[in-house]
DNA sequence: GTTAGGAATGATAACATTACCAAATCGTGC
DNA sequence: GCACGATTTGGTAATGTTATCATTCCTAAC
């Protein structure tokens, strides 16, 4: 049988030392082979007879020899690469959802570019733009605000996109978002349950989907025991939100419990309450909305909504990997919607802990 | 002059409707020229007359043309990609990191791939192969624990890594980080500002770079006022935790402050002084490495030794960039120690506020 | 008028890989 | 012994861009 290097028309077999990366056509030389059964061997595409797939995997090894993904992906016109484009990447929201997508992308062999929009539509137009001159295979973005015509699918061709967090206006993308609305409204329900009737909405910009959403689940439930709305928009920054929560506070009608619209939010409102030395839940009850790492440690531990972050980048991610192997995008969009969880601690005025 | 579509030579100059992404020879065609003055024209290496370059430019704005980069990067062997490994991307102090150096990047006109090792030696093995086989220009990582030999430069050949945060053994590899030893020496000396001489610390792994040099600050502070260490590092679940504070604070010798190592180490410890129903600082005092967000906000407000997460991240990355652009690596590696900053809240029996 | 020199532009090759087709090899059945 | 089918292997082309070299055209100097 065909021994190794049993010489009649083999090239010399010493391993050649290479300053450059070494190719498929050194590996095919090294093992006496064309580079397409090196090609065939590596994809496992076709039948290679098991000698010569041993003599080439052996050269593989020898010249440690790694396929250049980027030449792949020029013939292939398929990179293995997904783009991620999200607001911020230093909230820890943001970074359990960009976990989620990385791990989800790995396992199935993608590889992830990554970029910030800042919550500008412009930077994230550019990102876009940029990922598509990349050849992405698909894109996974949490939009910013609400901006729909950027992410748009008219814009990507024929480039498949999962938005998840938030909406977009186009309605044929697919989506995955959590229980906001309905999240929201159980938790000021059961704000109402403890008997407040003056409940304060603060939270950031209603251009946001997620802020918008919450919000109208607010509403809803205040409509629905017959109270009235008392929401504030303005909560980016420390200064602004001490100012409106002073001036509620002084009101003839102060509120008695305060939903927040998000961490964000949530913490400049902390600060406030700090600032006005107000008592919680005593003198002003509070929830918020999306916990985090810390919230059971705060003064006193909050009680907030819950969503599952790391759940909705991993459903994003594995819908868009399956459109991305079905090839083509479907006319109308699926829409996941995840389920959230009230965690009562005893900022509310709950006494459970 | 050469007016446009004056009719001698000009292809037809209907814009034609192209089911594919647009190439550059598409432009090359409606604009009447050759691809390399088109090329010439967007990269602007070498000079084209203003009629010429306005006819391309006309026809690119038609075609909607985008130069595609996986073309460029196969060419040029230069991919204009940065590779960013860290451990998670779910911690916030992470997230700042991985934060500045994309929007680093992007500064300067790279794109940024990304993986998490998950502190896992084998894994970021992985990573850091699979983006050399996607030709990353080069490498920003924060090492998996001490494993050096993964991040050593060797197995990288000619591409440039930067490590951050934490070091690897090979010294000859550019660095950045920040005083950890020095920041916990003084913290520590804080603590022993305040009376207090047995002060315990309690943190993760000593395998983790950052965790042994704030440990060893630590130490060197105790020895230099002649106090007795006394450590803990299993800081990695609640229950351990628990089980260890408890275990000091029954002891004959319990330390009357604590220190701890990381954010994750403060969330355990302050889980189980909790669940222990200790008062702070009167039973015990605490202090711990890393500020977070709602530090302020906690019962109560927590001392911390700050680290300035986005500088770190952008300091590596414009050295990283510095290295790409000169091409080469040199011997020995620059080494950049950013300064931390004491937060001092009441935790540690301060009564600054 | 001729030619040298410079400016502008174009043709070609190369980058590493894989799809497609052609060729070689082998065994088997008549 | 020969032909045929199956199996395995190799050659070629193509992917989009840019470096290199060649060519064209124009101006200016003699």
């Amino acid at each position: 049988m065909s021994e190794d290097g049993s010489g009649k028309k083999t090239k010399p077999a010493k391993v050649p030392t290479l300053s450059r990366k070494p190719t498929m056509s050194d590996v095919a030389r090294l093992a006496g082979v064309g580079t397409m059964t090196v090609s065939r061997v590596l994809s496992g595409t076709a039948v290679v007879s098991p000698e010569t797939a041993q003599r080439v995997r052996t050269a593989i090894e020898q010249l440690r020899y790694r396929p250049n993904e980027i030449a792949r992906a020029f013939r292939g016109q398929r990179s293995k690469t997904i783009g991620l484009i999200l607001p911020y990447l230093y909230d820890p929201f943001f970074g359990n959802c960009a976990h989620a997508v990385t791990r989800v992308a790995k396992e199935n062999g993608y590889t992830v570019i990554i970029a910030t929009s800042n919550e500008d539509p412009e930077t994230e137009y550019g990102e876009v733009d940029r990922m598509l001159q990349r050849e992405v295979d698909g894109l996974v973005a949490i939009p910013a605000r609400q901006h729909d015509s950027i992410l748009g699918r008219n814009l990507l061709g024929r480039t498949p996109l999962v938005v998840f967090d938030r909406l977009v206006a186009d309605r044929t993308v697919d989506a995955v978002t959590v229980e906001n609305l309905a999240g929201a409204q159980k938790m000021v329900d059961h704000l109402i349950g403890h008997g407040h009737r003056r409940i304060a909405f603060m939270g950031l910009s209603r251009d946001i989907f997620t802020i918008n959403e919450r919000f109208l689940g607010y509403r809803q439930a205040m409509q629905d025991a017959g109270l009235v709305e008392d929401a504030f928009f303005g909560c980016d920054s420390e200064e602004g939100t001490v100012a409106a929560l002073k001036q509620k506070m002084a009101s003839g009608n102060a509120p008695t419990a305060v939903f927040t619209s998000n961490t964000l939010a949530t913490r400049y409102v902390l600060s406030a309450i700090l600032h006005l030395g107000i008592r919680i839940p005593d003198e002003l009850a509070f929830a918020g909305f999306d916990d985090f790492d810390m919230a059971e440690f705060t003064a006193p531990p909050l009680t907030v909504v819950r969503q599952p972050a790391q759940q909705m980048g991993e459903a994003a991610t594995k819908l868009l990997i399956e459109r991305i192997a079905q090839g083509e995008i479907p006319g109308t969009g699926s829409r996941v919607v995840l389920p959230v969880e009230l965690v009562l601690r005893s900022s509310c005025g709950c006494t459970n802990r």
